[in-house]
This record gives structure tokens, sequence and C-alpha cells, in this order.
DNA sequence: CCCCATTTTTACAACTTGGTAACATCGCTG
DNA sequence: CAGCGATGTTACCAAGTTGTAAAAATGGGG
């Protein structure tokens, strides 16, 4: 899911300058914020300052060359592309089983550096479906949330309705229609159990201004 | 919510092909399929041909202008997000009137374009109702409305009444006959009542001119 | 079979709603 | 243009709804 806020930051690590501006100028004209890193520590330390969403990693770097960073799994998480020289065939091999994502073969063309960007951005989104609202992060695929980046430890069920409201977001969701959802049609029970497990989340998400009571019908999750 | 494979395609209408390839390249990114139009006719003719499931139109083409596009219905059933110049304010009232669903204000950032194309996607899957009036929007489906953008609260009787007041726009209505339909047709009390709450939804919505007393008999919604 | 975490129910406090009354103002009608 | 019924507006409070803590029930390992 893409979020408002959502700033997508691209690390590109290349000791040339000419061939980093280039990437950089590509990358703007699509709409990718840029961060530009000449050596591996500059690497490293603009890869954990600024966390972002993508890294562009010319393997053939002073310092510590590229292998090094991905072997210290100075980019955790964080998907990476390749940037080898022509014929640099174990270098692809070498690399992609440190956890690299891609690579492209130098020369490229400014067409094969965005579909690859996009390809690999594509796939890295895939499973990581995020809702953010105010401090609070939601990892729908993983199950768990985080507020202000501290994790929240979040029930079963607090998960279900959790999921239920953010995926009807914005609607007025009666206590049945949530029971439905997060219990099952088949469920049968008092009704008034929502609101307790909306207590609860509203506390630990805090989200007491979110989660807003709809007045003899249910809650809805209240966005922008 | 990005559901990849989810075959949406998206019509884009505006006439500089820089902005145009900029978007697409945009939307592409999050697997959107693109379709490019450059002046009305093409728009009209991708229109019916492709049937998009949403269009995104620049207010300023060549030949018919996106108004007349809206006026002569091209893209009924169609979502559309309107691009308007920056501080065009009456573009937006004309374009919204006219039945566009959205407006993003150029130039504007790739996270604002996502997050509005995914915003009106989700209504438009959800079925949504959407009555707009002057600077007031009301969302039937979700109970809830707005006034320039901010959300309005509206008691659960507030909103029945006022959606007996959408629903039979510029009727005149008597005390009675609202009350039958927003309080039910076993309902015995004053029927003064109702004068309260058209007071009430006057003042929320701004629709005091709106909202028209039709002496000795009740109101009724006032639509140009 | 028991323990512990989770979930449901209960009970009561706190809050919201909306009908009515009371008073102010409006605007037909003669 | 005066009078009077119709409408606008505010305030109040009883009834009903929701918040929440705590007790009771559930159920999944060990």
């Amino acid at each position: 899911m893409l979020c408002v806020g959502d700033e997508m930051k691209i690390l590109i690590v290349e000791d040339e300058q000419a061939i980093n501006d280039l990437v950089m100028m590509n990358l703007r004209l699509v709409g990718y914020d840029c961060l530009q890193a000449y050596h591996a520590e500059q690497a490293l330390e603009l890869a954990q300052l600024e966390k972002p969403g993508l890294v562009l990693l010319d393997v053939m770097i002073p310092g510590a060359d590229g292998f090094d960073l991905l072997r210290q799994q100075a980019f955790r998480n964080i998907p990476v592309i390749l940037l080898t020289a022509k014929g640099g065939t174990a270098d692809k091999v070498t690399g992609l089983r440190l956890g690299a994502d891609d690579y492209i073969v130098k020369p490229f063309e400014a067409v094969e550096l965005l579909a690859r960007v996009e390809a690999v951005l594509r796939r890295s989104r895939q499973g990581q479906e995020v809702f953010r609202l105010d401090d609070t992060a939601v990892y729908l695929a993983e199950r768990r949330a985080t507020v202000r980046e501290v994790p929240v430890e979040l029930t079963n069920r607090e998960f279900e309705l959790l999921e239920a409201l953010i995926r009807n977001r914005n609607l007025a969701l009666s206590r049945e229609k949530l029971l439905d959802i997060a219990w099952g049609y088949d469920y049968l029970g008092d009704s008034r159990t929502v609101d307790v497990h909306i207590t609860k989340l509203r506390k630990k998400l805090k989200w007491e201004n979110r989660i807003k009571t709809v007045f003899k019908l249910g809650y809805r999750l209240e966005v922008s």
C-alpha cells in the first residue's frame, strides 16, 4: 500500500561522480528522492540515517567494496540493485548470493535502470503492506504494529479487529459488521465485546482520536 | 490498499507530453496500466474503447476542454480526478459540480497523486455515493460529511434527515413527510422537532441558503 | 489436570442524544 | 402596517448508549 508520507528515497552508492549524478537525475525525473554516497562509510551512514527504500550499489567502490557492505548486512531489509561492470559474471552471482535483488550491467540506459528499479520496488512492496497513521505503523502482512517504531503487543483478536478497521477505513462499521469480519459470520455473542477491544486498540495504538464512535451504530477509523 | 494484479487501467488526459509521461511512469510503478490521451477527442475515444477504471483529467486541454468532456458525460460511471492549475478554485468547484470525484493541484508530488488515485478507486469500488453542494460533501455510504474537506460531526438523526433531504432534493417536503422518512412511520411527537434539526444542519453544513423554508409546509434542499 | 494468556461478560460510571419547552423573530394576510 | 400564527434558536434533562475496570469463562500448551 502506498501511504501518504511514504517518501521513497533511493540511495546511490557509486564513486564516479558523473555516473552517480546521471543516475540521480534519471530517478529524480520520475519522482524519486535520491541520496548520494561515494564510498562505503558514507553509504553505511546514509543507509542508517535516512532509511532509503532502495539501494543502487556499485560493487567497485573505495574502502570496503560493495560486497563487504552486503556481507555486513549494511542494508538489512532494504532491497539492493547491483551496478556491475560488463562481463563480471562472477560478481553477479556473488552479489545475488549475498542478498542483492537484481543487477544492472554498466553502461546502462536510463530506461533499463528505471524498469529494474520499478520491478524491484514492486516486488519489495508486495508482502509489505504498511498502514501508517500519526505515529502508528501497522504491518498487515506481518501482523505487527509499532508506535514511534516501538513494537506494540497485539493479541490475535485485536489484530483481526484492527485489520477490519483499516481495510474499511472511513466507513462507519456496525458492531455486527465488525463481528462478521473479525470474528466470523457464525459468531454468537454480545456485540458489546467489540467495545472492549476497541478500547484496547485505542489505547495501545494511541488512536483515541482516530477510532471514532458512531453513536447508535458502531465505529469508524478516520483517516485524513 | 493496493492490490497487485488488479487489472486497472487509468486514462491520463493531459496535453503536455512530459507531464503525461511522468504521471504514467508513476502509476506504472505501482502496477497500474495506463492509457494516454493528448486531446479531447482521443480521450473520448479511449474512454469508450478501453473502459478505463479511472480518468485523470487536465482541465486545460486542446479541443473541447476538460469541463466539456464532463458536461457531455464522456466518462459516465468512471471516476474522474481533475488536474487543475494552482489557484484555480473556481475550476475545482465547477469540476466537482460536473461530477469529478477529486482534484489535484499542479504541480503535484508522486505521493499525492498515488494517494488520491487509491482513495478514489477505493471509494468507487465500494460503490460510494457522494453528494456535493457548494463546499460540502456528503458521503452517504460512509455516513459522514465534510465542509471544505474538514469532517463535520453529525448525529444519527441529523444524518437521517440530511439523507432524506438529499434523496428528495428540490422537492418541498412537509414536516410530516420528513418525520416519516427520517424518524419512521410510527413516530409520535411534535413536528417542530424537525425545525430544530434543520437548524443544526443548516449551521453545520453551511447550508443556510440551500435548505429553504417552504412557508406553511416544510423544507426543501435547493440544488442550483 | 492445571496454569496462564486471551477473550467474553458484567456492572456501573460517564457521556451523548434528541424531544420538548420557552422565548425570539419572521413574514403572511387582511 | 398591525397582528398573529409560523418558524428560528437556545437550553435543558431523561433515556439510552458507550467507556472501562474487573470478574468470569475459555482454551491451548506443558
